[in-house]
DNA sequence: GCGTATATGTTCATTACCGTACAAAAACTT
DNA sequence: AAGTTTTTGTACGGTAATGAACATATACGC
């Protein structure tokens, strides 16, 4: 990509964040974010068609930093990660996310926090799938996916809300009321 | 100025800065500036032809900010203004030197710090030139005014290398070896 | 020495950003 | 409800940034 597209769209990011700090998602005008941002109005709307595109982008950045796997770890001992190590998994997503709460919590805090949490589900949605082929139940894996993949997205709204616990805490948590670990 | 120029200037000063942070001016290539900048080669050197170039820019930046005067601060009470504080004058001075340290420490570490000497005494020499048209003395004007400036220049060098005094005491030092306060 | 790598400048076609103007919708005032 | 202000979204000519290519120069290892 370009590198001034790139900057941009870090500049809009940077700036969206900074206002999420102080002001709710729909009192967040185009004309902050662009001011906030400090670049042309044309130029905004060259990268995002509207506000929701915007949300819809951070997130997706968001979730690309979620859910990357350090790759150099899959080869070092892929033999143990071929095993059944989902809670390492979602530990390690958890602090992931610990990272980035920041900006979660702000966009959780209001209508914004519906979508993010559509978003949310979609990904956990591709996490949980290769997980549950592996187990075997009388209940139909369609319920299970979305019983778990709910159960997590709502574990991690409140504990965005509840900072106190660690991502080890919560994982504990989750597994806790869950029938395989 | 164009948006994007800003912009640009305003990456390579700060990249310039933070090179000088761990290399001397002299083993820092256009080549780092550039990658350190994030920016295209082309760019640089429509903005600055040389590296020389870029150290004077960023120099002029740093005065226009050591020199600034308040403007408010003269409008309300100019009265005082107009009376004998060239003492307040340069206590204000060293304070904003000490604001821009960080760089200047730097840059007068190797070779730049003569051009930075040669562009502050320009400078100095503007200030002092009204004063000393106020004192009265046998010595020609014009010997007075270099051995201020000079004086001043290295002052402010030692102090660069010997922070552990404050504005208010090295104006002090300054004065108490000048005819005149 | 001589080859290789790195740094310096220059040129140029392409592309993203800029700013301004404008129209239409939405929000707020009275 | 009518009028005012704010925000939204689009259009376009002008301008700066880009990257790639190129020639030259400087530095370094063998």
């Amino acid at each position: 990509m370009d590198r001034r597209q790139q900057k941009t769209r870090q500049a809009v990011f940077d700036a969206f964040a900074r206002l999420l700090e102080r002001k709710s998602y729909t009192n967040i005008t185009v004309q902050d974010i662009i001011d906030e941002a400090n670049i042309g109005r044309s130029t905004f709307y060259s990268h995002f068609e509207t506000k929701d595109e915007l949300l819809k982008a951070l997130c997706s950045e968001i979730f690309d930093h979620v859910f990357a796997e350090e790759v150099s770890k899959e080869k070092t001992h892929d033999f143990s990660k071929t095993g059944n190590n989902i809670k390492a998994e979602i530990t390690h997503i958890l602090y992931h996310l610990m990272e980035s709460s920041r900006y979660i919590k702000r966009i959780l805090s209001c209508e914004s926090g519906e979508m993010f949490m559509r978003y949310f589900k979609e990904r956990l949605t591709q996490v949980f799938e290769g997980e549950l082929e592996k187990h075997e139940s009388d209940i139909p894996k369609e319920y299970m996916l979305n019983h778990m993949v709910c159960d997590f997205a709502e574990t991690v709204r409140w504990w965005m809300n509840n900072d106190s616990y660690s991502p080890e805490d919560i994982s504990e948590f989750f597994f806790s009321t869950t029938p395989f670990k």
